[in-house]
DNA sequence: CTGCAATTCCGAGATGATCA
DNA sequence: TGATCATCTCGGAATTGCAG
């Protein structure tokens, strides 16, 4: 019977709750993100208010059976609900303000998409390129992937030796290892938003 | 003595009513 | 609305009884 299978072992009474996965904690945030109160969600769930309460204070170790009812309540499953980053002060939008330049700005700008990458497996920017400028001769490597969409102007993109000119809503993507160039051959700026796993900057 | 089933005890989760 | 409390329920551990 999985019902006497405990979240956290020991005598979550007596014990430090760090034991758990901050169930009661991960609980709370994620009924608040949803906007229920307790005994909403307990409705919902088919469980009391009580109990709820006593799940969040983490003076109770669900089992797996009423967690995954209380779970119920909300369009998320067990794996997620124990993993998901739900830390309520995580930035999530980002002003103009946020964004940091790595290139100088002119004539080219890469406008960096959050001031610390560290712990993300994505990095964005928002490129833009004078008419003229050039990454330059010397090819440009590194490790991992990336992408982008021109969103105005043109560049003529070089990867592994095939060269093409990309115009405004055309794309590429390849293996960052391979050497590429960017330049702007155009009479007018060129602006692309692209992304780069892992973040190299 | 050993092995097994039945019974009892106890701790902890869940409930429903109530409080602040 | 969230927290608390008395009570209920359930399951594991301990104990008991009995046959072989």
């Amino acid at each position: 019977m999985d019902k006497d299978f405990r979240i956290a072992h020991g005598q979550a009474h007596q014990e430090t709750p760090t034991q758990a996965p901050d169930i009661g904690r991960r609980l709370r945030e994620l009924r608040k993100m949803y906007g229920f109160s307790q005994r909403e969600l307990a409705k919902r769930a088919g469980v009391t208010n009580g109990t709820i309460s006593l799940i969040e204070q983490e003076r109770i170790s669900p089992s797996i059976g009423s967690l995954k009812k209380v779970l119920d309540g909300f369009p998320i499953n067990m794996t997620d609900f124990l993993t998901l980053d739900l830390t309520p002060n995580r930035k999530v939008f980002y002003g103009e303000k946020d964004m940091k330049e790595i290139a100088g700005g002119d004539p080219i700008s890469f406008k960096l998409l959050g001031k610390d990458t560290r712990g993300r497996a994505i990095q964005m920017m928002h490129e833009s390129y004078k008419p003229g400028a050039d990454t330059g001769e010397e090819m440009l490597a590194h490790s991992g992937e990336e992408c982008g969409i021109v969103i105005s102007g043109e560049m003529v993109l070089t990867v592994g030796g095939e060269t093409r000119l990309l115009q405004a809503g055309e794309a590429y993507y390849f293996d960052s290892r391979l050497p590429h160039r960017f330049r702007n051959l155009g009479k007018t700026s060129c602006v692309i938003v692209s992304a780069c796993t892992p973040p190299s900057f």
